[in-house]
DNA sequence: TATGAATGAGACTTCATTCAT
DNA sequence: TATGAATGAAGTCTCATTCAT
């Protein structure tokens, strides 16, 4: 994810100094975003000098691609693990989407950095996304198999579901500052979600054959 | 949506500077995003003096205010237009996500810019999503009414589907720097659209309750 | 000489400022050197805000190349006034020689400059020497058609009476910090150049043959 | 010429550790001069860690002099053992400028280091070229006494042609980064320094009387 | 001896904004 | 209105040197 692979600290006081930098930055991204945040700001709030931090990153993109990989892999394994826990595909997507909004309450800086990145480092923020998506998509493919869920196309479902995710998420989290999204709010999502996912029984239209996105055609 | 009024231009001289700034102003904004964009570049792309700049507006987030706000205003119209155009809520609904993708195509601006504001001027990124989903939400709203849809709860289901509009056209005409989004991803999206909100007979699953956000966030 | 034209002052102002500034530079790269030179010490000896510099020149660089030329020019300048007021061609050599050693008891800048253009500005400095040979060549290779001077080969004989030159001025005028050269140093390496040049006939030793250098290098 | 002498390793690891720095270090001043060096490069060259360098030397100028002392000890040995091999004094001259080219080509290091010595370490320079100049004006003050050369003053003399012979070197060694002199530019030079220094029987002018310099510089 | 993390002064540069013309 | 010179705070980064291990 990271183009040049963290330098290893040689030292155990190096490490110390490193990890305290990295959860410095973490804070002082999450709150003032990438452009306000200074490496002098950084390196305060961590409690080392100024030119330390140039011990240990080679500038502010780098320590701030080294985050943005953080909490990218951290809220990925969230969801899976939350998601895996559960048999039933619907099921899942609950855990999934709760899982997510959870971590979201919880660390607000994933939101707004990778809302930053893409002027400043768009691998980071594509990498981010196409890593969820990956494995979101991997999932409904599956399921998709197994007859749960209605022959969406995989990817474009696990790209729009995952957008719907994240504005609600901003709306009801993050502007709200609240804790957790309002319970209602999660139903009414979920509503959204299932009736996109869920097999039915169509009142018109054939039910959709079809597998990859290409030779998908879906009517209407 | 922007704190003071814009400025009236007092001579014609004066307004078709102020034009020119602010044309300037989306390109620059558009292709470095907020921060990498000077009052310099601006004024040299404009073709007048550095201090002209102050005579037509008191700073860099006033002239970027602007900025959002016209393209918010301008993407809105389009999707307006498009989806009034259509009787039926499935047409209209293809329809609006069909200038909503044309208008991202044709000005990444607006993309680009808004993921930027929330540092920025938070105030014009919340007016702007706000008022799509005002518009968009109503319609809903109607349409449930009319029983065209299932009883969703309208403002979620608004901002989900706007949040799925947006990952998808980031996903496929941004990054792809596409000049329009591949007619397969439409359809797939629309697919999932169409079964979150269409009318259905569910085999199974237990049907949600409608959700009690309404109160929330008055739809309309 | 410089790469880029200077910018142009657009306004009086500007152009005094403009004029202070270079004038203040040549002083601080003459006392601390170039690299100890810094654009806050020069900005302070020409009494104008640290940002202002910019406005002028576009680094350090940019305005010691301007300096090096300035002063190249000067001297150059000095030397052919010099020499060119005396018709023999001795006389001329005596002239420019003196106004060298002149110059640089008023300009040690020019010395101290040059001998660190190397590494800093290896054009500027190239330059420096390569314009001065251009005249003092074109001065020797006509005396030596007119049969003033032995038939040496004129490029290389500039070259090296310029290093003379240059070192001697190095050790009795900048070491010692004189306010000119002294008399019998001067009168001893006239002596050193007459030998070189004039015409003699020699008692002993091989008559070496002309140099053939002559063909290779067009003596002007 | 070092005011501090070199310590002496204590130990054989040491001795090599130190050797390395010091290799590397005049490595990486010729490469990129003493500003743009940095003990980091050296110690990275020297292939050992940053701290171990503060175990042989006390800072940077103090390697750097004893990096000049080193450069400018080996090119008088080889300037000297090359004439000294020689009995006639215009050959004795021709194989000290031969052997001064020759050194310069193979370690270019010498010609850079030097002129940014001017700022850096003054002493070093001065040391430098005034023991050049001893050992090149008791050479020719002896052939004076010979009466193999005209009554030139030595001292005068000697920093002349030294003063010639860096020119030339610089023109046609460093510049075209050649690997030695071209034959036509050395037999243009001895020519020139041949007329400076021959014994000859002037057709015209005065004959200089024999310079009065012999206070400031005691010839043998 | 050797190591490498830590330090902090100081350099260069940018840029939003002011102001006299 | 328009101009462009002037300002100076703030930011990033370098690097010689110290020090604990």
């Amino acid at each position: 994810m990271t183009a040049t692979a963290p330098r290893p600290a040689r030292t155990p006081r190096g490490a110390r100094t490193r990890a305290r930098l990295l959860e410095a930055a973490e804070h002082v991204f999450e709150t003032v975003g990438y452009h306000e945040a200074s490496i002098v700001k950084i390196t305060e709030e961590a409690g080392v000098a100024l030119g330390t931090f140039y011990v240990h990153f080679s500038g502010k993109k780098e320590i701030f691609d080294e985050v943005v990989g953080d909490l990218s892999h951290r809220v990925r394994q969230a969801m899976s693990e939350a998601s895996s826990a559960v048999p039933d595909r619907i099921g899942a997507e609950r855990a999934g989407f709760r899982a997510f909004f959870r971590f979201t309450a919880e660390h607000p800086a994933l939101y707004r950095i990778i809302r930053q990145a893409e002027f400043v480092s768009p691998e980071a923020m594509q990498a981010h996304y196409a890593n969820i998506v990956d494995g979101y998509a991997a999932g409904l493919a599956a399921a998709r198999g197994r007859g749960d869920i209605r022959p969406v196309d995989p990817t474009v479902a696990a790209w729009a579901l995952m957008g719907a995710g994240e504005l609600i998420g901003m709306r009801w989290i993050l502007w709200e500052q609240a804790a957790d999204i309002p319970e209602d709010v999660y139903e009414a999502l979920m509503d959204v979600v299932q009736g996109a996912l869920a097999p039915t029984t169509r009142t018109a239209g054939p039910s959709l054959p079809s597998a990859t996105t290409t030779d998908t055609r879906p009517d209407l």
